[in-house]
RNA sequence: GCGGGAUUAGCUCAGUUGGUAGAGCGACUCGUUUACACCGAGUAUGUCGGCGGUUCGAGUCCGUCAUCCCGUACCA
C-alpha cells in the first residue's frame, strides 16, 4: 500500500539534505541582499576539540535562531569558525612528541615545534566542524575562519599596537599567576579556586633583641620560609606593638629579619602575626612593597625549590619540600603546633595544579570601554538573557584587574613587539629590564615588522588566546585593510549564544573591544544556555566519562531527535540534567510524523496543498479545530520565541502534533478516508490534512531541519528542487476570511465531542467495559447537532453507537456522564459485580462531595463573589453545578444497586 | 563574607499579570480496529522544603529558617 517503511530511518535522510542545503548553497549570506540582515557569529570551538554535548545544546539554538530568521524573511549570516587554543593545543601537542619521540619543545625548537603544531592542527582540525554539519548547523561556511588566519592575526597585532599607543598595554613585572606545569603566566579567570583540606603550621621566630623571647606565627606554607623577609603584625595589636622594629631570626637559611607593622593583618586568625614572603603571595607581595621589603624567589619556574643555601630542600618540588621543611623546623624546636585549616587554593584551569603566585615580567592591559560596557549591559542595550546574569557581569566589571595577556608559550599570536638587538642580550640578562629602560627608538610595537629587520629581535611571548577571541565579532567579518559589505550588512550582529562560564572570558571582553575598536555594541542579545549535567548532577567531563559522544547518540536516535529531545527539555536559565530517554523521546516524536503522514499517503500521494479552507463548503467541527489550533500555534510560538522560551517552543511543537493533530484530529476524520466515504468528505478531510500539516512542518522545521524537508518534499508541499528552509512563513493563516463565528461554533462542537469522547472512555474503562465494542451509549438530551456528530463520538469511545432518545428513562443505577454533548448514558445491562460497584460509588461520592463542600464554601464567601472577576466566579458556579449533578446521579446509581 | 540560583508526583522538569496543581518517563490495568508498540485507551501518585505574613483566596507576592548547587572575594 505504501512504499514507506514502518518506522522513520533517519540517518541517511539527514545525510543527503545537508548536502543538497550545502550544494545549493542554501547557507551562504548575501551581503547585497535587500532583506533585513539577521547575525550570529559562533562561539568559535577549539579547532582540535571534539562534539560533546554543551556544543549541540549551544549550537542546535543558534540554527534554530538561524533557520527561523530565514523564515521571517532576513538574510542570515551564521559566521562558522575555530579557536587556535593556546594552552590546549599546545599541551597536546608537547604531550604526543613527548609520548612519541621524547622529546620537550625546547630540545626541537620554536620552530620545528610550530611545524608539528600545525601538521597537528591540519590532522586533527576540523573534527568538530564536520560534526556541526552532522548536527544540521546551517553556517556560512564559505566564510569559515579561524583566529590564526593571516587576516585575523593582522587584527590581533593592530589592536595590540593601538592599545600600547593608547598607553593601556603596559609591560612590567607583576605578581602573577603561574603555572609550574604550563610554565606560563595565566589571567585572573583561567584560575579557578578549589577548596583544600590544608594544615596550618605555628611555629616561632627568636627575637635577636632578647634571647629566650619569641614570636609566634602561623603558616600553610612552610616550604616559602626561606623567603621570608618579615613579620608582620597589626599596628592596632596591643601583644605585639612592642615588637615592631625589632628583628627576629629566620631559621634557614639562617639570617635576621625585621618585625613591620601593617593593617593588612587579621590579629584574630592564627596567632595575629604573618610571616611575609613577598615572592610567594600576593598579599605578602603588597606588604613587602609598601614596607619596602626585599623580594626572595625562592622556586624555579616548575616550582622546585630554588635554594642552595638550603640544601636540604634545593631542588625538591614544592609540596615534598613542605614536608621536609616541617621535620626541620620540629626538630629545631620551633614548630608549635599543627591544626587541619580549610583553605582556598588556585588552580590552573587547563592543568589542575596549584598555581604559584609568582613575580614575573608580563604584558598587561589596563581595559579599554570599560565604563561604556557596564553602561550598555546595565542599561540593555545589550540584553542579557536570563537577565539576572547581568548582576553577574556588573559584579565583574566592578572589581575589574589588569589583564596579563602576556603567555609563555609558542602556539598563539606572538607579541608584535620588536626589541633593538643590541639591547637584547642586557633584556635577557636582566629580567628586571622594562620598557623605560629602553629609549622610543629601541622599540617596535607594530601590526607590521620592522624594515630592518635583522637590527631587531621580536618578544618572545605570545599572547593569551582570549587576546584574540575578543575580536571575532567583526575580525572575521572585515580585514584590516578593506572595509567590507559583510561588515556594514551584518555588524552589529543580533545574537550571541553561550555558555554563562565564559561571560568574562569572553564576553564582556568583546563587548569592550566592540566599543573601543568598531565604536559601538558587537551583538543586541546574548543568550547563555544551560550547562548540561549527567543523571546525577555532576558536570560532563572527559575524565568523569559521564559524556556521551553526541555522534552515536546521532547514529542512534538522529539528529533531529537528539535536537528536539534536547531543546524541549533545557530549562531557561537553569542547569539541564541529561537523560538519554530526552533523545529517545525526541526520536519517538520524529517517528509519530513520519507515520501521520505514511498514514495520509495510504489515502492517496496526490498533495492538496492548495487546498483553501474558505472556499470549502463541508469543513466540519474538527477540521476547523485543527486548522484553528494550527493558527494558535503559530501565535504562541511567535510569543516564546520572542521571549526566547525555546523549551516551550518545544512542548508547544510537542504536544500539537501528538494530542491534537493525531490523538485527536486524525482519529475523529479517519472515517473520512474509508472507501464508503464520499468524495466531497474524503477530500475536504485531505486537504485539511495537508494545509495544517504543510504549515506544521514549516513551523517545525528549525527544530528539526531534515524530516521537515525530506517529508515536505516527500508529501508534495514544495516543488522538487525548491526547499522548506528558504520558505519564508505565511503571513496569512490557515483560516484567513472564515468567518468567526463559524471557526468558534465548530471548535466548540470539537471540543465537546471530545470531551465526551473521554467521559465515556472512563466509563468504560470503570466498568471493565474498555476493550468491548458492544457498548452502547444513549443520549437522553443534547444539543442540536448531537446525532449529526453521533458516530465520531462512538469511534472515539470504541462503541457501537451513540443514540439519541429524548424519552429513554434510565433504570436506576445506569452510569451516566454529563458532557457539553448532551446527558449521556450507558446502559449496563446487568453485567456488572454488584457489591464491588456499590463500595466504588461509596468511595466516589465522598470524593465528590469533598469538593463540592469546597466549592460551596468559596462560593458562599461573600469577598469572594465581590473580589473575584466575574469570570472566576462563573466558572466556579458551573463547576458546583456539574458537581451536584453528579452526585445526584450517583446517589440514584447508588440506590439503584440496593 | 558577598552575590546568584534551586527546593512541585518515584525520576526529569513545566507552571509569565495570585483564582479547582500539569507533561514526559517510570509503575499498574486494558488493547494490535486502515499510520505509528519508537503505538493507543485508561488508572494511581503531590500538607508545591519548613514556619510566619499580605489577601476573600498563595506553588505564584513579602519575610524568615533549612538543605543543596553555582559564581566571587578572602585569614596567612
Amino acid at each position: 500500500m505504501s512504499e514507506l517503511p514502518k518506522a522513520y530511518e533517519p540517518t541517511e535522510v539527514e545525510k543527503s539534505w545537508y548536502q543538497a542545503w550545502l550544494d545549493a548553497k542554501c547557507f551562504e549570506a548575501d551581503p547585497a541582499s535587500g532583506k533585513p540582515p539577521y547575525s550570529i557569529v559562533i562561539p568559535p570551538p577549539n579547532v582540535t576539540g571534539i562534539l560533546h554535548l554543551g556544543h549541540v545544546l549551544n549550537n542546535t539554538i543558534q540554527d534554530i535562531l538561524a533557520r527561523r530568521a530565514r523564515q521571517k524573511g532576513c538574510e542570515v549570516l551564521w559566521l562558522p569558525g575555530t579557536d587556535h587554543a593556546g594552552i590546549a593545543t599546545q599541551t597536546k601537542v608537547e604531550r604526543q612528541l613527548r609520548d612519541e619521540e621524547g622529546q620537550t619543545r625546547r630540545d626541537i625548537g620554536r620552530e620545528a615545534f610550530l611545524e608539528k603544531v600545525w601538521e597537528w592542527k591540519e590532522k586533527h582540525g576540523g573534527i568538530i566542524i564536520k560534526q556541526l554539519k552532522r548536527l544540521g548547523c546551517s553556517c556560512d561556511w564559505s566564510k569559515e575562519r579561524f583566529t590564526m588566519d593571516a587576516d585575523y592575526s593582522k587584527w590581533v597585532a593592530k589592536v595590540f599596537a593601538d592599545l600600547f599607543n593608547d598607553g593601556l598595554v603596559y609591560r612590567g613585572k607583576r605578581m602573577v599567576n603561574w603555572c609550574p606545569v604550563s610554565l606560563t603566566a595565566l589571567s585572573d579567570e583561567e584560575v579557578i579556586p578549589k577548596k583544600q583540606n590544608s594544615k596550618l603550621y605555628y611555629m616561632k621566630y627568636e627575637l635577636v633583641e632578647e634571647p629566650g623571647v619569641f614570636l609566634e606565627v602561623a603558616t600553610t606554607r612552610p616550604e616559602t620560609l626561606m623567603g621570608d623577609v618579615a613579620v608582620a603584625v597589626n599596628p592596632k595589636d596591643e601583644r605585639y606593638g612592642k615588637y615592631v622594629g625589632k628583628m627576629v631570626k629566620r631559621p634557614f637559611p639562617h639570617t635576621e629579619i625585621p618585625v613591620v607593622a601593617d593593617d593588612h593583618v587579621d590579629p584574630e586568625f592564627g596567632t595575629g602575626a604573618l610571616k611575609i614572603t613577598p615572592a610567594h603571595d600576593k598579599a605578602d607581595f603588597e606588604i613587602g612593597m609598601r614596607n619596602d621589603l626585599e623580594i626572595i624567589d625562592v622556586f624555579h619556574p616548575d616550582a622546585s625549590v630554588n635554594c642552595p643555601e638550603v640544601p636540604e630542600l634545593d631542588g625538591l618540588d614544592r609540596f615534598v619540600a613542605r614536608k621536609k621543611a616541617v621535620t626541620m623546623l620540629e626538630e629545631m624546636g620551633l614548630l608549635i603546633k599543627v591544626e587541619e585549616h580549610e583553605n582556598n587554593v588556585g588552580f590552573s584551569e587547563r592543568a589542575d595544579v596549584a598555581i604559584e603566585p609568582r613575580i614575573s615580567m608580563q604584558w598587561f592591559l589596563k581595559y579599554p570601554a570599560t565604563e561604556e560596557t557596564a553602561k550598555a549591559v546595565a542599561d540593555g542595550d545589550i540584553s542579557y538573557r536570563p537577565a539576572r546574569w547581568a548582576k553577574t557581569h556588573a559584579n565583574w566589571m566592578d572589581g575589574i584587574q589588569d589583564w596579563c595577556v602576556s603567555r609563555q608559550l609558542w602556539w598563539g599570536h606572538r607579541i608584535p613587539v620588536w626589541y633593538r638587538k643590541e639591547k637584547v642580550e642586557a633584556l635577557q640578562e636582566a629580567e628586571s629590564l622594562t620598557l623605560n629602560d629602553l629609549s622610543a627608538g629601541d622599540l617596535h610595537v607594530s601590526a607590521d615588522p620592522p624594515s630592518d629587520p635583522e637590527n631587531w629581535v621580536q618578544d618572545g611571548d605570545v599572547l593569551d588566546t582570549w587576546f584574540s577571541s575578543w575580536l571575532w565579532p567583526f575580525a572575521t567579518m572585515q580585514n584590516l585593510d578593506e572595509d567590507s559589505d559583510l561588515v556594514k550588512k551584518f555588524y552589529p550582529t543580533t545574537d550571541l549564544v553561550t555558555g554563562p562560564d565564559i561571560i568574562f572570558f569572553w564576553v564582556a571582553r568583546m563587548i569592550m573591544a566592540g566599543f573601543r575598536f568598531k565604536g559601538e555594541i558587537p551583538f543586541k542579545n546574548v543568550f547563555f544556555t544551560s550547562i548540561i549535567r549527567d543523571k546525577n548532577g555532576d558536570k560532563m567531563s572527559k575524565s568523569r566519562g559521564n559524556s556521551p559522544d553526541p555522534i552515536d547518540l546521532m547514529e542512534k536516535y538522529g539528529a533531529d531527535g537528539l535536537r528536539f529531545g534536547l531543546m524541549r527539555t533545557a530549562p531557561i536559565g537553569a542547569d539541564l540534567r541529561y537523560d538519554e530517554v530526552q533523545v529517545e523521546e525526541g526520536r519517538n516524536f520524529a517517528n509519530k510524523i513520519y507515520n501521520a503522514c505514511r498514514f495520509r499517503r495510504m489515502a492517496g500521494t496526490d498533495s492538496r496543498a492548495n487546498f483553501s479552507p474558505a472556499a470549502c463548503e463541508t469543513l466540519r467541527p474538527y477540521h476547523l479545530d485543527i486548522l484553528a489550533k494550527c493558527d494558535e500555534l503559530a501565535e504562541t510560538l511567535e510569543d516564546a520565541y520572542g521571549d526566547y522560551r525555546f523549551n516551550e517552543v518545544g512542548q508547544q511543537l510537542y504536544d500539537f502534533l501528538w494530542g491534537e493533530f493525531c490523538d485527536k484530529f486524525l482519529e475523529a476524520v479517519k472515517g473520512d478516508l474509508r472507501e464508503e466515504a464520499s468524495e466531497a468528505q474524503r477530500d475536504t478531510t485531505l486537504g485539511v490534512f495537508d494545509v495544517v500539516m504543510a504549515r506544521y512542518l514549516h513551523l517545525l522545521h528549525p527544530y528539526m531541519p531534515h524530516i521537515t524537508e525530506e517529508l515536505s518534499v516527500r508529501m508534495g508541499y514544495i516543488q522538487e528542487g525548491q526547499f522548506l528552509m528558504q520558505k519564508e512563513l505565511p503571513k496569512t493563516t490557515l483560516l484567513e476570511s472564515v468567518d468567526a463565528v463559524v471557526i468558534k461554533r465548530g471548535c466548540e462542537q470539537a471540543a465537546a465531542v471530545y470531551e465526551s469522547a473521554a467521559k465515556l472512555r472512563n466509563l468504560k474503562a470503570e466498568y471493565r467495559l474498555a476493550a468491548r465494542k458492544d457498548v452502547r451509549f444513549v443520549a437522553k438530551s443534547g444539543p442540536d447537532w448531537l446525532e449529526a456528530e453521533a458516530d465520531i463520538l462512538a469511534l472515539l469511545v470504541g462503541s457501537e453507537g451513540v443514540t439519541r432518545d429524548e424519552g429513554y428513562l434510565p433504570e436506576q443505577g445506569t452510569p451516566g456522564a454529563v458532557t457539553a454533548a448532551g446527558e449521556l448514558f450507558m446502559p449496563l445491562d446487568g453485567l456488572i459485580d454488584v457489591e464491588a460497584e456499590k463500595a466504588r460509588l461509596d468511595k466516589e461520592i465522598e470524593k465528590i462531595q469533598k469538593e463540592v463542600g469546597k466549592s460551596k464554601g468559596k462560593l458562599g464567601n461573600e469577598k469572594f463573589v465581590a473580589n473575584a472577576k466575574p469570570e472566576v466566579v462563573a466558572v466556579e458556579r458551573e463547576r458546583l453545578a456539574e458537581w451536584e449533578v453528579k452526585l445526584t446521579q450517583l446517589h440514584e446509581m447508588r440506590s439503584g444497586l440496593s
